[in-house]
DNA sequence: CAATCAATCAATCAATCAATTGAATAATAG
DNA sequence: CTATTATTCAATTGATTGATTGATTGATTG
């Protein structure tokens, strides 16, 4: 070994590091948290080419942040393990807290209204349970029938002003999306409100609620 | 703004995740875990030329792992909080569960032996108050100095080898040093039991020691 | 086996990054 | 006010990265 073991170590968890230093990548790991997906779905969902995205999973792959198999012609990418969510979400909360970039960013997205705090899983569960909630899956419609919490309708943004009327204004609205990283429910819930909804986000999403252990439905099961 | 907010966060989160990908910036923020330092210390203990050191703490500070004030003619830089330290944690943690890599320089430390697990500090603390074990702090001089578990010897990996009469054979020895990433007290286990001792390491360093509420005794408090 | 489809590879270019060098700034001591 | 010490800035170099293009490989289908 040319490097000490110390540096050679470093240079690992900075391989990793490094990995997730890329929006792109950090969006594939965020729709691969979805579920397995192929090549060209990832790069359609995520608009990258298809060349380019081919690349992006490959470093992924050498980092070991994803496994890949083949599938007849399809080559299919999935999470190495859930793990790597928990390093994404830290991310996200260690740039939260100390980036007011960041904080001026969510800051927009609820067009100046104050936010609500998300509701957590747990007294979502309870609240389905009672039947005292509506819940709204804004993803889109492919990734909803793909798995969903079992009652939660799916509108995305575009449909919901449109279908307002479907709504009823007397009961309390969580929406939920992809997980920490997707701004579809911030987005939602600051529409609702501006309707005079009581809305409130979902902590996480549905990566998020799954690996809690509960229920997903899926279409056609 | 020109970019989606989408994009305009992940940048936001990318770029925490690229301040942790240089091995240099890995060790300062190890050293800064130990303690707030100026930025001579640092580029002594981390082995950088003074003008690198400084700029890689202005990447540190700009991506808010870091905060800085002026001392006098020092400019004193410390950790603006632990969290930090939970995700580099969790970078070698996914690192370390993943890469081959890795394990195989981990492997290399323990020259061929088997390593024992690591002792928990809940655990040591219990066996401290017994007084059933011997602690060996094997960082250097002026960090054992800036504080240690109470009860600690201090001598380095050079001094190992020739006070090795001065350890009774008897007792279980825990050696601990910076944190996670630190190889030292990795290194002192595998000599200590080359030479018949029944030795571990300690889980994590004196940070997570301090960071967990316990004890820390200051040398001249 | 030729055609097709999915994914990867190879080559290129612009942009960014890390390390080095020497000059510049900020605070203090004499 | 000058010298000294601690740090930062600015300019340069070589290396790496991300995106694009077009060619290539692997597996299936007719």
């Amino acid at each position: 070994m040319s490097t000490s073991p110390k540096i050679a170590l470093l240079e690992e968890y900075a391989l990793v590091a490094r990995t997730l230093s890329a929006p792109a990548r950090l969006m594939l790991l965020e729709q691969l948290a979805q579920g397995e997906r192929g090549v060209e779905a990832l790069a359609e969902k995520t608009g990258l080419t298809l060349a380019n995205c081919s690349q992006h999973l490959q470093q992924l792959r050498r980092a070991a942040l994803v496994t890949s198999r083949r599938e007849g012609k399809a080559v299919i990418y999935r999470l190495t393990d859930t793990k790597t969510l928990d390093l994404m979400d830290l991310l996200r909360v260690v740039a939260e807290r100390n980036l007011t970039q960041v904080d001026q960013i969510l800051r927009g997205l609820s067009d100046g209204q104050d936010a609500p705090e998300p509701i957590t899983r747990e007294d979502l569960a309870r609240r389905l349970a009672e039947g005292s909630v509506t819940v709204l899956d804004v993803r889109p419609a492919d990734e909803f029938a793909a798995g969903h919490i079992p009652g939660a309708r799916n509108m995305m943004l575009a449909e919901l002003e449109r279908h307002l009327s479907m709504l009823d204004p007397s009961t309390e609205i969580v929406a939920y999306c992809r997980g920490p990283y997707c701004v579809y429910a911030h987005q939602a819930v600051t529409a609702l409100r501006k309707h005079g909804f009581n809305a409130r986000r979902l902590e996480g999403g549905l990566p998020e609620w799954r690996e809690d252990g509960r229920k997903v439905r899926v279409n056609g099961d």
